[in-house]
DNA sequence: TATGAATGAGGCTTCATTCAT
DNA sequence: CATGAATGAAGCCTCATTCAT
């Protein structure tokens, strides 16, 4: 709390006022970034018709902002795999962004373009191989994330099973 | 500590009579883990011959492996983000493990049988991917994560790019 | 630090929001004492002309401070012969307060009062007589300490080469 | 106790079987310590006849002491302050060393080579003096503490108030 | 609305001592 | 005589939270 006092120049005692607590604050970081993801996924394929170039463009775009925000993405990842109330609420925020995407390949299998078996799994799978990303700028930090992420768009689409 | 030692049912000042710190402690863990884990994998995949076969079973035996183990892998997810040093060395640890995997990969690659193209990337989605059935255990806490795993093998299968 | 938060009142907690540690505390006390303590020094020496007057002057006051604060030097005789980076910083500070007594010998030795040789080792000859005090008094818990100030005034009065 | 232990070269329980405590064993090194210190002193002195002589050489047997076990000197000065039982009875133990420095102030005494005021206060400032030797080897880590010798000796006789 | 001093539970570590072998 | 694993009290420090101003 000190810390994020001092980094939103107000002091510690301010931050109880507006938020309940800690929790509270990482609450509302998650919530609000994830809306703003979505919204930026919604916004940059809306004017795509065919659901593989919608999902190729989903795959872009979700990469670049894993990319551009990795501090956030970072956080999400450390915290997704415990059983507090936190996590808990974390992984509820989550799901509605796997809707999302589900959506999206959806679309695709309704259109006969992929194959349409075990579409849940494909989005876990999405989201996993997504946050591979993440580990590999963490272990080759003087090396450009961006420069993998065609190669990783395309394992996405293999695997997702594209006819 | 307190609930380390509780569990190991000896005082705390024993955990530092065989251990210099906590961070000890971890790392033993998840180093012994990880050595079993690809003793595992090697042991499980020197009787065969086809590197397609070998990727596969690679894949299955893993996925046993962190259906049996999702404490031990939750750990790991969870600890892997940050800049401590102990969040370094886990990430050095794993870079050994990334490297037993490239080689599978390397090997089908030199018998033409997958496309060769940036297979470090693979190696980090193939984790990614492997990583996504702890997300989905966790929040499908009803459902047998077991049902996924040959599913989420053939994702592997065609985002790493057999021909 | 229990003790000390104790004795001042106040929750341990508190100490550590107005000291970075416990090391930070001791520190401050020992500066601020020390500071203190060179203060009553040049102020009651400062309407003397003769140099040999204020040299005894300065032996007067400072084992009167001794006197009065023994607990203090005992802190400071205790923690002073160690390699700890507080028993460093400690030997630091008392170097400026070495440096102090240092300028009134050599007051004298310039009006060509007492002999000239080895000014430096004069000055930790001057200090240890001074310590002494508290071993008496240490040894002597019966006895006032103050009946032996004249008596070591003398001695070192005599040990640093008055003509 | 780990480390007496790893010094001496014996497991840490086998120093509980020669000794009751850690006390005890600081009790054995010191007693036995001061004993060597002070069977050095007489020997060095006993074939002296002036009373003065025999002073000067007990102050030059006890610096080249002070400087040659620097170590044990630094733990007694560090040990004298407090009031735990161990560090009373180190104050006894140096107490019978101050009775043996006193004998030799008072035969100089008796022979009126120096004046005979306040004999026992003479002693604790010949002891503070002789500490401040390991002050000065402490602040000067690059000096060679012996060239403080002399002039220290001087000091000494100067200050005891040769006649 | 905002502040920041104060709190105290909980966390990691050290170390003299014990005891079964 | 010797060992070394085990102990637990005590020590320093962190940090989310509270509250009087």
């Amino acid at each position: 709390m000190d810390e994020i006092a001092e980094t939103a120049g107000v002091a510690k005692g301010t931050l109880y006022y507006h938020f309940k607590s800690k929790e509270d604050i990482f609450k509302f970081i998650i919530d609000e970034g994830l809306k703003m993801m979505e919204e930026e996924i919604v916004d940059k394929t809306k004017h795509l018709e065919n659901p593989i170039e919608k999902l190729r463009m989903v795959c872009k775009v979700q990469l670049d902002l894993v990319i551009k925000y990795i501090e956030f993405f970072k956080t999400i990842l450390s915290q997704m795999w415990g059983d507090e109330e936190r996590q808990n609420q974390l992984r509820e925020i989550l799901s509605r962004y796997f809707n999302l995407i589900e959506g999206y390949i959806q679309e695709a299998v309704d259109a006969g373009l992929i194959d349409g078996t075990d579409i849940k799994v494909k989005v876990y799978n999405f989201f996993g191989v997504m946050s591979s990303t993440v580990v590999y700028s963490l272990i080759h930090k003087d090396k450009n994330a961006n420069d993998i992420i065609d190669e990783t768009i395309e394992f996405i689409m293999r695997g997702i099973g594209k006819k």
